[in-house]
DNA sequence: CTGTTAGCGCCTTCAG
DNA sequence: CTGAAGGCGCTAACAG
């Protein structure tokens, strides 16, 4: 079947019998129309089934309703329950939500930026930008045209808002916890090629006894590999250590290091506490239910889409850090007595 | 800092001494230039930092590079692998998305769709459409104007283009599996108000024995709480019941199924097999991982995209159904021994 | 090969 | 209160 043709704002005037000027004042209802003539436009527009077009009323405004989000991809729970919380917060305000995934590829991020400029989008939020392998100067660029949010984020780059997680705070939080409940050897488990699990890192060194014995990397930190990567290592690590418990960089190590204690009849949280980051929806259905640190992942959203906004609005940038808070479940108890 | 304003093509013209008309050959490459006036061009373009507005182009050549999805919710990672997959075709197809989300509200969904259509989005690609609470007439209205594609849906719409996955097979399948196991009571479990529901329990009663007294019904199938609520409920049923396996319409209440197990000491799957469906991630995370029928989740997405680029192409309109293939894994076993 | 020009659909002064 | 007309940025004939 054919499509049928879409009426436009001319037709309706036509059949209405009055200009297409009053038409767009009834539309828009931004100008004084005479109720009468107001009702015979209606109508019109009811009977041709009318729907302005948008990308000419914005083309002639100069505006845009729409933002781009770029993100690395949706394979992880963690970055979709981010865009939640950013179509949740945009909504309200009749933005759309213009989305693509750069693949952890910085070239293909830029791709997607520079096709979001083109589409003429009010503003951009990227989640995890690539800043490590893109030059600055691309994103300097940027930022002189179009407003701009990043979510976690490294590097700072001038007029470019922020929200993120104090993750060296919540790791800090995370080893009290679990020193609260007497551990004093604890395993750190993290990945490879991220500033996150490095800042980690760093904070663990900081308050832990020789660390270096007790830091084990699993590889690719972020892939549908991860949990049994982390299994299979702490297969191995787990009978040769002596530490009561295990701090891990995020849920999918948490959890793949659970099933390694699982399979080698280590009893969790009596004879090894362990805990996650992060608070994917994953941490709480494992048994036992996951400790974590929540990420909040959906505030992140919405505090990114509230950003840009007011970016858009004011031109102001600002930085938002966000509190990991403990999110105390199963996995985690008092130390084993000697 | 304001917004510096965006180079259009008549800048570029001017700046180059050419005419608009030369600018945008060169950008397009349609038509034969001069290498040397495409030189200086290429100069003026990089110089201003131009982009080539697609909205106006758009608007200009009456077409559109942007589809629109409309999805229940990105909170279920069911949801967000089907536009991963959406994504990934489109891509190649230089397509945008243009993603909103219908919260499981009638109302909204309509919203969403008109929202896109005013946006003159190229074609429209809906999740689990709600044709239940929505009349008829609103979708063959809808696909006179834009091509449309249904995903996991059950009503069917003149001119509409489908992809889903033959459920009652796969549940076929899935009993089969069971049964060769050498299983005769199965527990049914599931989920209130979807027709994915029924059409699994109408397959199971057809082959299973004495059905009313094997199924059970745990509310909500696809919250957060649904694992949990899975587990209490089969906290209290399983220790009544004399079946030695478990179907599950979702991998949520598999995995709530499994977890009531482990926390009644009930042996997985020496003592109880238990099958999921969908294979969405979480599946192969917990322990013992769950067998369970996948909903390729990705493919779905995937074809619904190739599907909506044929109908926007050819005006042609079809129906895929992809089989539901067992995925093997620790869950299920032979039946314990009377 | 290149420039001129007429719209795409809409909004918004500016005159009635 | 309403209509006429210019223009948003770009493409596609149509002339040169």
């Amino acid at each position: 079947m054919e499509q049928k043709r879409k009426a436009t704002i001319v037709d309706v005037a036509k059949l209405a019998g009055v200009s297409v000027a009053t038409v767009s004042r009834v539309v828009n209802a931004n100008y004084p129309v005479k109720e009468e003539t107001r009702q015979k436009v209606k109508k019109a527009i009811e009977e041709l089934d009318y729907v302005p077009n948008v990308q000419a009323r914005e083309l002639n405004t100069q505006r845009s309703s729409t933002i781009g989000v770029v993100v690395p991809g949706l394979y992880n729970m963690f970055f979709a329950q981010v865009i939640d919380g950013i179509e949740d917060y945009v909504r309200q305000d009749q933005y759309s939500l213009l989305l693509n995934c750069a693949k952890n590829d910085p070239k293909q991020e830029m791709r997607c930026i520079t096709a979001l400029v083109a589409r003429n989008v009010s503003g951009i939020i990227v989640i995890s930008p690539n800043t490590a392998h893109i030059k600055e100067e691309f994103y300097t660029q940027l930022v002189r045209r179009t407003p701009l949010v990043f979510i976690n984020a490294y590097h700072y780059i001038p007029d470019v808002s922020y929200v993120g997680n104090d993750e060296a705070l919540g790791t800090q939080e995370a080893l009290r916890h679990l020193m609260g409940l007497g551990h004093e050897r604890i395993l750190f488990v993290r990945g490879v090629n991220s500033d996150s699990y490095q800042i980690k890192e760093d904070t663990f060194r900081v308050r832990g006894i020789d660390p270096d014995a007790y830091i084990v990397n699993i590889g690719e930190g972020n892939s549908v590999e991860t949990v049994d990567d982390t299994m299979q290592t702490l297969m191995s690590v787990l009978p040769e250590t002596d530490a009561t418990a295990v701090f891990c960089c995020n849920d999918l190590m948490g959890v793949g290091t659970i099933n390694a204690a699982n399979a080698l009849g280590i009893r969790v949280p009596q004879e090894l506490s362990i805990m996650g980051f992060d608070n994917i929806a994953l941490s709480r259905y494992v048994s036992p239910k996951l400790t974590t640190m929540d990420q909040n992942m959906f505030r992140l959203g919405s505090n990114a889409a509230q950003l840009l906004i007011e970016k858009i609005e004011t031109g102001q940038s600002k930085r938002i850090t966000l509190d990991n808070t403990l999110v105390e479940r199963e996995s985690t108890g008092p130390a084993p007595k000697k």
